[in-house]
DNA sequence: CAAAAACAAGAGCAGTGCTCACATTTGGCA
DNA sequence: TGCCAAATGTGAGCACTGCTCTTGTTTTTG
């Protein structure tokens, strides 16, 4: 990633040039510091420093070490989706199972490559820090999205079982209503009710790997364990059945 | 709660009773600015102004901040299992679908209860910090240890549904060989991996609902979709909802 | 070219974890 | 019972943090 801005408009004075390149490095010197100390120790006078300025300076482009985090943590978001869209790319549109597995995989990898910044994601939320929705809703759905999109298609395409026992209380009906409208989505209740789960569950696998909640040395390779999960988590929400996962799309066993 | 010590043993010199009641202050404290503040924010000098002491004076007591931070885990850990071995407590041994919902809800119910301490336990791990593993993996795994005990008293009461493929790789095969054996269940590869994807898949949910990944406002109720979710889990287990789901292997259609 | 805006520096405030020298209180033992 | 040592509390101090404010410098702009 070459730092020298591709992307910066030529047409700006040298001024604005080097506050939005100082701006980069901020984010950029930001999430060194998110990876190695972690999201409570982010410091904006360390920041400061590996910027060569004095603590105070930063000030001029940061209003608060708040601030900074919103960034890191639409920067985040950003790159998590763009794993995910990345991964999502050279597959058909109606490999639903294939489609979940990507996701799911997309989203291990990244968590596992930038764990600092997943668990500023999806970990404990930081202590006095509230993350602006109007900046952050956007990218951060965009994961979830794409799993809709998949329910959606596999659900138009006649792909998922489902039984028909309408068991959901009426007031989480009403909710799922609400949603169903805001996504676009045509599936019943209990299918999105089963994406929620899947999607929770999914983040559920992921943070017990990244947070070490399953110990260390316990998994030779935590990977084959997460495989098995997938596949449950497909089972779970009425795609073809994990079992056939090898026969149909021909299960990639790495 | 009484904060004078029943359980201090009486034949104690006054300063030794004075010492382990001062313990008891500084967990306590600890905990309600664990609660307020959060983890990272939490502060030995503010726990000694609490306790009325001057800030050098704590460290005659606990070693260092993460000393605390190890005090107020296992604290959490205890607790958590205690509320989940009274939920468990009334219900009968055979009641399986039952005791996974009663360990489920009680996890959610302490969870939203003690956000801040949940996070310690089960959210981003605090930055420099790491849980002595010989002090925390002991109360740690109460919970996983009565979902293990629910599945296998289900296995060997045949009321666990499960497809014979046995597509596990050999490699994780023997890591849960080896949890079988440390942990003395019969239940086959498929039925522990299983387990293990409920276990995730809960604190997933819980998690979500804790850090408020849902977004606020989104669910009137989010106990409803809590339960869609606890139903879908017992599913994915292969446990049986009733007496119906005896055919193996069928479309579990419930 | 001068006014205005942007930027950087440094001092300062209140807070943090933690250490150390010092004073006081207490307990076990001769 | 007297005494010495251990346990406990105090306050100063170091290096760090986020953040504010004043001062001086540089760049853009009217």
């Amino acid at each position: 990633m070459v730092d020298t801005s591709p992307g910066t408009p030529a047409n700006l004075s040298p001024r604005a040039r080097a506050r939005v390149q100082t701006m980069r490095d901020i984010v950029r010197i930001g999430r060194e510091h998110l990876a190695t100390e972690g999201a409570a120790a982010l410091s904006l006078r360390a920041v400061a420093r590996d910027l060569g300025l004095v603590s105070s300076a930063v000030y001029r482009y940061v209003a608060s070490r708040d601030e900074l985090l919103t960034l890191l943590v639409v920067d985040g978001y950003d790159e998590l989706g763009d794993a995910v869209d990345a991964a999502l790319e050279p597959l058909d549109r109606d490999d639903h199972v294939g489609r979940v597995v990507a996701i799911a995989r997309a989203t291990r990898a990244w968590a596992l490559a930038e764990p600092a910044t997943y668990a500023l994601l999806f970990g404990s939320p930081v202590p006095g820090y509230e993350a602006p929705a109007e900046q952050t809703t956007g990218p951060g759905t965009r994961v979830v999205g794409r799993l809709v999109e998949v329910w959606e298609d596999a659900w138009q395409a006649g792909a998922i079982s489902l039984d028909e026992a309408p068991l959901v209380p009426r007031r989480l009906s009403r909710d799922l209503a609400r949603i169903r409208k805001q996504v676009g989505i045509t599936a019943p209740d209990r299918l999105v009710a089963r994406g929620l789960f899947a999607w929770a569950a999914l983040f559920g696998c992921v943070s017990f790997e990244v947070f070490g909640q399953y110990g260390a040395n316990t998994f030779g390779d935590p990977r084959d364990l997460f495989e098995q999960h997938v596949a449950a988590l497909v089972e779970a929400v009425g795609l073809e059945a994990g079992a056939r996962l090898v026969t149909r799309g021909g299960r990639p066993s790495r």
